[in-house]
DNA sequence: TTGACACCTTACTAACCAGTAAGTAAAGTC
DNA sequence: GACTTTACTTACTGGTTAGTAAGGTGTCAA
């Protein structure tokens, strides 16, 4: 039955770890049904057997992605908000490491005026869900005193989402970047 | 003789325009020449006339745009860390009303692995120069005590570059992110 | 007045794109 | 053993893409 299970969405999930990969790299408007197909070594057709249209496919990543990253926010829900924020500089990083991956929202936002309306919709919720979590770190930080910053948790989330979305897409032009900005944002926590 | 040297870069200057209004909106692998060609009310092939390769204009878009952002910089040499700051946030939104455009850098940036090589480098050299100018800005607001920020100037910069580069992305989910991002990054500054 | 040049046009190519229709082989279901 | 469903394939369509070749027209200088 598990056999039976993982036969029948493997190749969903091999098309949809594929599009992930093209999405985080080239963009959504960069990559092809024929990129998936020849990387997966079947036909075009087959693509659109499992997502008949590639607004489909972009819908389908968008909520892979969300339920993913709310995983995320669970597994660390009893670490310390200084812990938090280091997991989600670990995340960056490995962004970066894997083929100088972008941050999902980095390209669905930028990308935006060109995105149908149910994955603009996807990408809306997705970019609340991710300034939420960052406000509520800095909020509890700012509640147990381990942070010390200025301005309200509501902009100092916004900022640290914002900042390291621009960073890992300069990150591309100067590796250095990341590092950098880490450890800028600790600073301005009082975190260092 | 005035006249004659309008008519001769007319065309070619509209393209420019047309060009980067399309490419700070729907990115440079989401126009096409068709695009420009019907918005200038003229053929396809006369957009290769002037730009030969796709790449050519992409790379002309970013020269201009680096020699107008020298004279930008240039024009307020004179003015405090706080005003060029200032001055900074006001070409921000003017980007944002302009159909929610967003900075060249975010665009180059995001699209990097997809851009020939030529657009890649002028990509890079445009990036060091937005960069160094906020370096500055933070540097010269540290040595003249108008602007108090834990970190390097270097960092601080750079930190204000990412965050604004992501935030004018983010702010087509939300148009006040952009107003919570100024007022926090003057908090960070001290200069509120 | 002639020739050169700038600035376009028409007409085309080859490649790629998303998407569809019809057929097929294998596996599961009754 | 017949039937259905799943997961593809082949073969195609219509549209878009960047890019080219060749021709036309007006301007300007010698």
């Amino acid at each position: 039955m598990k056999a039976e299970t993982d036969s029948r969405t493997d190749t969903r999930k091999r098309i949809l770890d594929i599009a992930e990969e093209l999405l985080l790299t080239r963009g959504y408007n960069a990559f092809s049904y024929q990129h998936i197909s020849t990387e997966l070594g079947v036909r075009n057709a087959a693509i659109h057997y499992h997502f008949p249209k590639k607004n489909d496919l972009g819908v389908a990543l968008i909520q892979r992605y969300r339920r993913r990253f709310q995983r995320f926010i669970d597994a660390q829900a009893e670490l310390s908000p200084a812990e938090q924020l280091e997991r989600y500089f670990t995340l960056t990083d490995a962004y970066f490491d894997r083929d100088q991956q972008i941050c999902p929202s980095g390209i669905l936002t930028t990308e935006y005026q060109t995105l149908p309306d149910d994955m603009r919709a996807e990408a809306n919720a997705f970019v609340d869900e991710m300034r939420d979590w960052a406000v509520r770190i800095a909020e509890s930080g700012r509640t147990d005193g381990s942070m010390r910053f200025a301005g309200t948790p509501e902009a100092m989330g916004l900022l640290m989402l914002a900042a390291l979305q621009g960073g890992l897409q300069l990150a591309r032009t100067d590796t250095t970047v990341l590092a950098t900005l880490k450890t800028q944002v600790k600073s301005l926590l009082g975190l260092v």
